[in-house]
DNA sequence: TCTGGGGTCCTAGGACCC
DNA sequence: TCTGGGGTCCTAGGACCC
Protein backbone atom coordinates (compact mmCIF):
# COMPACT_ATOMS: atom_id res chain seq x y z
CA UNK A 1 0.00 0.00 0.00
CA UNK A 2 1.48 3.34 -0.92
CA UNK A 3 0.95 6.85 0.40
CA UNK A 4 -2.10 9.34 0.02
CA UNK A 5 -3.26 9.53 -4.01
CA UNK A 6 -2.41 12.91 -4.23
CA UNK A 7 1.57 11.94 -3.31
CA UNK A 8 2.44 9.49 -5.48
CA UNK A 9 6.00 10.05 -4.93
CA UNK A 10 7.53 10.96 -1.94
CA UNK A 11 11.35 11.85 -1.92
CA UNK A 12 13.53 12.18 1.47
CA UNK A 13 16.66 14.14 1.12
CA UNK A 14 19.31 13.51 3.59
CA UNK A 15 22.36 15.55 3.92
CA UNK A 16 25.59 13.42 3.60
CA UNK A 17 28.09 14.35 6.55
CA UNK A 18 26.53 17.29 7.71
CA UNK A 19 28.04 18.27 10.14
CA UNK A 20 31.52 17.51 8.72
CA UNK A 21 30.63 19.35 5.64
CA UNK A 22 29.48 22.16 6.97
CA UNK A 23 33.08 22.64 9.05
CA UNK A 24 34.97 21.85 5.74
CA UNK A 25 32.88 24.30 3.49
CA UNK A 26 34.35 27.32 5.98
CA UNK A 27 37.79 26.00 6.17
CA UNK A 28 38.48 24.30 2.74
CA UNK A 29 42.17 23.26 4.18
CA UNK A 30 40.16 20.83 5.69
CA UNK A 31 38.81 19.38 2.63
CA UNK A 32 40.25 15.19 2.01
CA UNK A 33 41.69 14.78 5.75
CA UNK A 34 39.52 13.14 8.55
CA UNK A 35 37.13 15.26 10.20
CA UNK A 36 35.49 14.67 13.67
CA UNK A 37 32.46 16.46 14.85
CA UNK A 38 31.77 16.49 18.83
CA UNK A 39 31.75 18.15 22.10
CA UNK A 40 33.98 20.35 22.88
CA UNK A 41 36.25 18.92 19.92
CA UNK A 42 38.59 17.86 23.30
CA UNK A 43 39.21 14.61 22.28
CA UNK A 44 40.84 13.97 26.27
CA UNK A 45 37.30 15.17 27.56
CA UNK A 46 34.01 13.22 27.59
CA UNK A 47 31.91 13.09 25.13
CA UNK A 48 31.08 11.36 21.75
CA UNK A 49 31.51 12.05 17.78
CA UNK A 50 28.33 13.46 16.34
CA UNK A 51 29.60 13.37 12.77
CA UNK A 52 32.76 11.94 11.35
CA UNK A 53 33.32 12.56 7.43
CA UNK A 54 34.23 9.71 5.48
CA UNK A 55 37.66 10.22 5.50
CA UNK A 56 37.26 9.37 9.62
CA UNK A 57 34.71 6.82 9.13
CA UNK A 58 37.43 4.88 6.99
CA UNK A 59 39.42 4.33 10.27
CA UNK A 60 36.22 2.86 11.77
CA UNK A 61 35.43 5.88 13.68
CA UNK A 62 31.33 6.75 13.86
CA UNK A 63 28.53 8.78 15.37
CA UNK A 64 28.07 8.15 18.89
CA UNK A 65 31.50 6.80 19.88
CA UNK A 66 33.34 8.24 22.36
CA UNK A 67 35.94 11.21 21.43
CA UNK A 68 38.39 9.56 23.06
CA UNK A 69 37.94 6.29 21.23
CA UNK A 70 37.57 8.01 18.14
CA UNK A 71 40.92 9.63 19.10
CA UNK A 72 42.63 6.46 19.08
CA UNK A 73 41.49 4.89 16.35
CA UNK A 74 42.33 7.98 14.17
CA UNK A 75 44.98 10.02 15.62
CA UNK A 76 45.20 12.52 12.84
CA UNK A 77 41.96 13.61 12.72
CA UNK A 78 41.11 16.50 13.25
CA UNK A 79 38.36 17.39 16.06
CA UNK A 80 36.25 20.03 16.45
CA UNK A 81 33.41 21.32 18.87
CA UNK A 82 29.70 21.09 17.91
CA UNK A 83 28.95 25.07 16.73
CA UNK A 84 24.90 24.88 16.86
CA UNK A 85 24.67 28.06 15.37
CA UNK A 86 26.61 27.52 12.12
CA UNK A 87 24.58 24.75 11.26
CA UNK A 88 21.28 26.33 12.06
CA UNK A 89 22.34 28.64 9.48
CA UNK A 90 23.45 26.23 6.71
CA UNK A 91 20.11 23.78 7.43
CA UNK A 92 17.69 27.08 6.86
CA UNK A 93 19.79 27.63 3.93
CA UNK A 94 18.93 23.91 2.62
CA UNK A 95 15.17 23.81 3.63
CA UNK A 96 14.72 27.31 1.67
CA UNK A 97 15.92 25.77 -1.26
CA UNK A 98 13.74 23.06 -1.33
CA UNK A 99 10.75 25.00 -0.77
CA UNK A 100 11.60 27.14 -3.00
CA UNK A 101 11.29 24.05 -5.61
CA UNK A 102 8.72 22.85 -8.05
CA UNK A 103 7.36 19.64 -9.12
CA UNK A 104 4.80 19.09 -11.64
CA UNK A 105 4.02 23.04 -12.40
CA UNK A 106 3.44 23.75 -8.13
CA UNK A 107 5.24 24.37 -5.26
CA UNK A 108 6.50 20.93 -3.42
CA UNK A 109 5.44 20.10 -0.19
CA UNK A 110 8.34 20.12 1.78
CA UNK A 111 8.43 18.34 6.02
CA UNK A 112 11.38 19.09 7.73
CA UNK A 113 12.76 16.08 9.86
CA UNK A 114 15.95 18.00 11.72
CA UNK A 115 19.38 19.55 11.05
CA UNK A 116 19.93 17.51 7.56
CA UNK A 117 16.68 16.08 6.55
CA UNK A 118 13.38 16.49 4.89
CA UNK A 119 11.06 14.68 3.22
CA UNK A 120 9.61 16.65 -0.05
CA UNK A 121 6.31 15.50 -2.13
CA UNK A 122 4.43 17.23 -4.93
CA UNK A 123 2.10 19.93 -3.84
CA UNK A 124 -1.81 19.64 -4.40
CA UNK A 125 -3.03 20.33 -7.88
CA UNK A 126 0.22 19.32 -9.80
CA UNK A 127 0.10 18.30 -12.73
CA UNK A 128 2.70 15.26 -15.06
CA UNK A 129 5.75 14.77 -12.66
CA UNK A 130 7.94 12.76 -15.04
CA UNK A 131 9.97 10.62 -14.10
CA UNK A 132 11.35 11.00 -10.49
CA UNK A 133 15.19 9.82 -10.63
CA UNK A 134 15.62 13.15 -12.86
CA UNK A 135 13.69 14.95 -10.30
CA UNK A 136 16.04 13.77 -7.68
CA UNK A 137 18.98 14.89 -9.14
CA UNK A 138 17.70 18.08 -10.29
CA UNK A 139 17.09 18.65 -6.42
CA UNK A 140 20.67 17.50 -5.42
CA UNK A 141 22.05 19.85 -7.73
CA UNK A 142 19.81 22.61 -6.82
CA UNK A 143 21.11 22.18 -3.18
CA UNK A 144 24.65 21.60 -3.70
CA UNK A 145 24.46 24.93 -5.86
CA UNK A 146 22.84 26.79 -3.42
CA UNK A 147 24.64 25.71 -0.29
CA UNK A 148 27.81 23.78 -1.71
CA UNK A 149 26.32 20.79 0.04
CA UNK A 150 26.17 17.16 -1.05
CA UNK A 151 22.93 15.27 -0.36
CA UNK A 152 21.44 11.68 -1.02
CA UNK A 153 17.80 11.24 -2.22
CA UNK A 154 15.20 8.54 -1.26
CA UNK A 155 12.64 7.97 -3.87
CA UNK A 156 9.55 6.12 -2.65
CA UNK A 157 6.07 5.57 -2.80
CA UNK A 158 5.24 6.58 0.73
CA UNK A 159 7.41 8.12 3.03
CA UNK A 160 8.76 4.88 5.03
CA UNK A 161 9.85 3.41 1.49
CA UNK A 162 11.86 7.38 0.79
CA UNK A 163 13.63 7.26 4.45
CA UNK A 164 15.03 3.95 4.03
CA UNK A 165 15.76 3.73 0.07
CA UNK A 166 18.27 6.96 1.22
CA UNK A 167 20.61 4.80 3.02
CA UNK A 168 21.23 2.89 -0.19
CA UNK A 169 22.31 5.90 -2.27
CA UNK A 170 24.70 7.37 -0.24
CA UNK A 171 26.38 9.27 -0.42
CA UNK A 172 25.46 11.82 -3.07
CA UNK A 173 23.30 8.95 -5.13
CA UNK A 174 19.29 8.17 -5.20
CA UNK A 175 17.54 5.19 -4.74
CA UNK A 176 14.05 4.20 -5.51
CA UNK A 177 12.14 1.66 -3.27
CA UNK A 178 8.73 1.03 -4.05
CA UNK A 179 5.98 -1.78 -4.00
CA UNK A 180 7.67 -3.32 -6.32
CA UNK A 181 11.20 -3.78 -5.35
CA UNK A 182 9.74 -3.85 -1.46
CA UNK A 183 10.44 -7.34 -0.91
CA UNK A 184 13.17 -8.13 -3.12
CA UNK A 185 15.44 -5.30 -1.66
CA UNK A 186 14.34 -5.88 1.93
CA UNK A 187 13.09 -9.43 2.50
CA UNK A 188 15.75 -11.07 3.63
CA UNK A 189 17.42 -7.85 5.74
CA UNK A 190 17.11 -8.09 9.17
CA UNK A 191 14.19 -6.06 11.30
CA UNK A 192 16.32 -3.36 12.23
CA UNK A 193 16.69 -2.37 9.40
CA UNK A 194 13.35 -0.65 9.52
CA UNK A 195 12.90 2.81 10.50
CA UNK A 196 11.57 2.08 13.93
CA UNK A 197 12.99 -1.34 14.76
CA UNK A 198 15.73 -1.18 16.92
CA UNK A 199 18.08 -3.49 19.03
CA UNK A 200 15.60 -4.32 22.02
CA UNK A 201 12.17 -4.29 19.64
CA UNK A 202 14.46 -6.71 17.56
CA UNK A 203 14.74 -9.12 20.13
CA UNK A 204 11.51 -9.37 21.20
CA UNK A 205 10.53 -10.01 17.46
CA UNK A 206 13.00 -12.78 17.57
CA UNK A 207 11.42 -14.17 20.40
CA UNK A 208 8.18 -14.58 18.52
CA UNK A 209 10.86 -16.29 15.70
CA UNK A 210 10.46 -12.97 13.44
CA UNK A 211 14.32 -12.16 12.36
CA UNK A 212 13.83 -10.84 9.06
CA UNK A 213 11.59 -8.22 7.36
CA UNK A 214 9.70 -11.24 5.17
CA UNK A 215 9.30 -12.87 8.26
CA UNK A 216 7.47 -9.72 10.02
CA UNK A 217 5.04 -9.01 6.73
CA UNK A 218 4.33 -12.64 6.88
CA UNK A 219 3.20 -12.64 10.37
CA UNK A 220 0.19 -12.51 12.12
CA UNK A 221 -1.04 -8.98 13.65
CA UNK A 222 -3.26 -10.25 15.62
CA UNK A 223 -0.56 -12.32 17.58
CA UNK A 224 1.71 -9.27 17.36
CA UNK A 225 -0.93 -6.78 18.63
CA UNK A 226 -1.11 -9.25 21.49
CA UNK A 227 1.96 -9.29 22.57
CA UNK A 228 3.63 -6.31 21.78
CA UNK A 229 0.77 -4.21 22.19
CA UNK A 230 -2.24 -2.83 20.27
CA UNK A 231 -0.72 0.05 18.90
CA UNK A 232 2.92 -0.70 18.37
CA UNK A 233 1.64 -4.45 17.49
CA UNK A 234 0.18 -3.30 13.99
CA UNK A 235 2.41 -0.52 13.57
CA UNK A 236 5.73 -3.37 13.30
CA UNK A 237 3.50 -5.51 11.22
CA UNK A 238 2.99 -2.66 8.93
CA UNK A 239 6.56 -1.49 8.61
CA UNK A 240 7.35 -5.09 7.36
CA UNK A 241 5.23 -5.24 4.24
CA UNK A 242 6.49 -1.43 3.77
CA UNK A 243 3.00 0.25 4.51
CA UNK A 244 2.58 3.94 5.60
CA UNK A 245 -0.34 5.96 4.49
CA UNK A 246 1.14 9.39 6.57
CA UNK A 247 1.33 12.70 3.93
CA UNK A 248 3.72 14.93 3.70
CA UNK A 249 2.91 17.46 5.56
CA UNK A 250 4.25 21.23 5.98
CA UNK A 251 2.95 22.27 9.14
CA UNK A 252 5.47 23.76 10.93
CA UNK A 253 6.98 21.84 13.88
CA UNK A 254 5.89 22.61 17.16
CA UNK A 255 8.22 21.61 19.72
CA UNK A 256 6.27 20.04 23.22
CA UNK A 257 9.66 20.36 25.82
CA UNK A 258 12.53 21.53 25.84
CA UNK A 259 15.48 20.32 27.99
CA UNK A 260 19.17 21.08 28.55
CA UNK A 261 21.75 17.90 30.24
CA UNK A 262 25.05 18.31 31.25
CA UNK A 263 27.31 15.06 31.59
CA UNK A 264 30.05 16.19 33.79
CA UNK A 265 33.82 15.96 33.45
CA UNK A 266 34.05 14.19 37.09
CA UNK A 267 31.55 12.56 38.82
CA UNK A 268 29.56 14.64 41.73
CA UNK A 269 29.68 13.23 45.09
CA UNK A 270 28.39 15.97 46.88
CA UNK A 271 24.40 16.54 46.57
CA UNK A 272 24.44 20.47 47.35
CA UNK A 273 26.68 20.71 44.19
CA UNK A 274 24.09 18.60 42.48
CA UNK A 275 21.39 20.71 43.38
CA UNK A 276 23.45 23.51 42.50
CA UNK A 277 23.89 21.79 39.35
CA UNK A 278 20.67 21.53 38.55
CA UNK A 279 19.07 24.93 39.11
CA UNK A 280 22.45 26.37 36.43
CA UNK A 281 20.76 23.43 34.22
CA UNK A 282 17.28 24.75 34.82
CA UNK A 283 18.04 28.38 34.06
CA UNK A 284 19.31 27.35 30.78
CA UNK A 285 16.34 25.19 29.85
CA UNK A 286 14.12 28.27 30.59
CA UNK A 287 15.80 30.33 28.21
CA UNK A 288 14.35 27.61 25.38
CA UNK A 289 10.80 28.01 26.60
CA UNK A 290 11.22 31.73 26.87
CA UNK A 291 12.30 31.99 23.72
CA UNK A 292 9.14 29.28 22.80
CA UNK A 293 6.77 31.72 24.18
CA UNK A 294 5.42 29.26 26.16
CA UNK A 295 4.88 28.87 30.28
CA UNK A 296 6.03 24.72 31.32
CA UNK A 297 3.64 22.87 32.37
CA UNK A 298 5.41 20.04 33.70
CA UNK A 299 9.39 19.91 35.00
CA UNK A 300 11.45 16.54 34.36
CA UNK A 301 14.95 15.33 35.88
CA UNK A 302 17.19 13.35 34.40
CA UNK A 303 19.81 11.87 36.14
CA UNK A 304 22.78 9.24 35.53
CA UNK A 305 24.30 7.91 38.35
CA UNK A 306 27.61 5.72 38.38
CA UNK A 307 27.20 2.52 38.07
CA UNK A 308 25.59 3.39 35.16
CA UNK A 309 22.05 3.49 35.97
CA UNK A 310 19.76 6.54 34.31
CA UNK A 311 16.85 7.37 36.31
CA UNK A 312 13.75 9.89 35.60
CA UNK A 313 11.70 12.02 37.81
CA UNK A 314 8.91 14.25 36.94
CA UNK A 315 5.62 16.23 38.45
CA UNK A 316 2.97 18.49 37.27
CA UNK A 317 3.28 21.85 38.52
CA UNK A 318 -0.17 23.69 39.87
CA UNK A 319 0.17 26.28 38.11
CA UNK A 320 2.60 27.01 34.69
CA UNK A 321 5.59 29.10 34.79
CA UNK A 322 8.50 30.42 33.23
CA UNK A 323 9.79 31.44 36.36
CA UNK A 324 13.65 30.64 36.60
CA UNK A 325 13.15 30.53 40.41
CA UNK A 326 9.97 28.77 40.45
CA UNK A 327 10.96 25.81 37.81
CA UNK A 328 14.63 25.59 39.76
CA UNK A 329 12.90 24.90 43.18
CA UNK A 330 10.41 22.18 41.66
CA UNK A 331 13.48 20.29 39.97
CA UNK A 332 15.31 20.75 42.63
CA UNK A 333 12.73 18.95 44.43
CA UNK A 334 12.50 15.90 42.63
CA UNK A 335 16.25 14.99 43.67
CA UNK A 336 14.46 13.97 47.17
CA UNK A 337 13.05 11.26 45.08
CA UNK A 338 16.24 9.98 44.44
CA UNK A 339 18.78 7.77 46.82
CA UNK A 340 21.62 9.75 47.37
CA UNK A 341 24.03 6.87 47.94
CA UNK A 342 26.00 7.38 44.11
CA UNK A 343 28.08 9.98 42.59
CA UNK A 344 26.19 11.84 39.64
CA UNK A 345 27.40 11.69 36.42
CA UNK A 346 24.69 13.30 34.29
CA UNK A 347 22.12 15.65 35.19
CA UNK A 348 18.86 16.81 32.62
CA UNK A 349 15.74 19.30 33.26
CA UNK A 350 13.43 18.98 30.87
CA UNK A 351 10.32 21.20 30.61
CA UNK A 352 7.35 20.56 29.21
CA UNK A 353 5.02 23.58 27.57
CA UNK A 354 1.60 24.26 27.72
CA UNK A 355 0.56 23.29 24.00
CA UNK A 356 -0.38 26.76 22.38
CA UNK A 357 -4.01 26.59 21.65
CA UNK A 358 -4.17 24.78 24.86
CA UNK A 359 -4.72 27.63 27.40
CA UNK A 360 -4.72 27.08 31.08
C1' DT B 1 36.62 1.48 26.28
C1' DC B 2 33.10 4.10 27.64
C1' DT B 3 28.82 5.27 26.73
C1' DG B 4 26.38 13.23 24.43
C1' DG B 5 22.49 16.05 23.96
C1' DG B 6 18.31 17.11 21.86
C1' DG B 7 13.89 15.33 21.14
C1' DT B 8 9.19 12.12 20.31
C1' DC B 9 5.86 8.62 21.40
C1' DC B 10 4.03 4.51 23.88
C1' DT B 11 2.94 1.63 27.98
C1' DA B 12 1.62 0.40 32.52
C1' DG B 13 0.01 1.08 36.98
C1' DG B 14 -2.03 3.91 40.54
C1' DA B 15 -5.15 7.62 42.07
C1' DC B 16 -9.34 9.46 41.65
C1' DC B 17 -14.02 10.37 40.01
C1' DC B 18 -18.77 9.19 38.58
C1' DT C 1 -20.55 -8.27 51.75
C1' DC C 2 -18.49 -7.42 47.91
C1' DT C 3 -16.69 -4.23 45.60
C1' DG C 4 -18.48 -3.11 38.41
C1' DG C 5 -17.01 -0.38 34.54
C1' DG C 6 -15.62 3.64 32.25
C1' DG C 7 -12.94 7.59 32.08
C1' DT C 8 -9.04 10.98 33.02
C1' DC C 9 -4.80 12.45 34.95
C1' DC C 10 -0.27 11.64 36.85
C1' DT C 11 4.19 9.44 37.10
C1' DA C 12 8.07 6.36 35.81
C1' DG C 13 10.31 4.27 32.45
C1' DG C 14 11.28 2.12 27.83
C1' DA C 15 12.36 2.53 23.04
C1' DC C 16 13.72 4.98 19.24
C1' DC C 17 15.56 8.73 16.22
C1' DC C 18 19.01 12.32 14.59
Amino acid sequence: MNGPPEQPWVLHVDLDQFLAAVEVLRRPELAGRPVIVGGRGDPTERGVVSTASYEARAFGVGSGMPLRIAARKCPDAVFLPVDKDVYNEASEQVMATLRSLTWGGVPVVVEVLGWDEAFLAPGPGHGELGDPREWAELCRAAVLDATGLHCSVGIGDNKLRAKIATDFGKPRGVWQLTSDNWQQVMGDRPTTALWGVGAKTAKRLAALGIDTVDQLAASDARVLAAEIGPTMGPWFHRLGRGVDTSPVDATPWVPRAHGREETFQQDLDDWDEVAEAVRRITRRAVEDIDAEGRPAARVGLKIRLKPFRTLSRSLTLPEPTNDPDLLADAAVSLLDRVEHDRPVRLLGVRLEMVPPDGGY
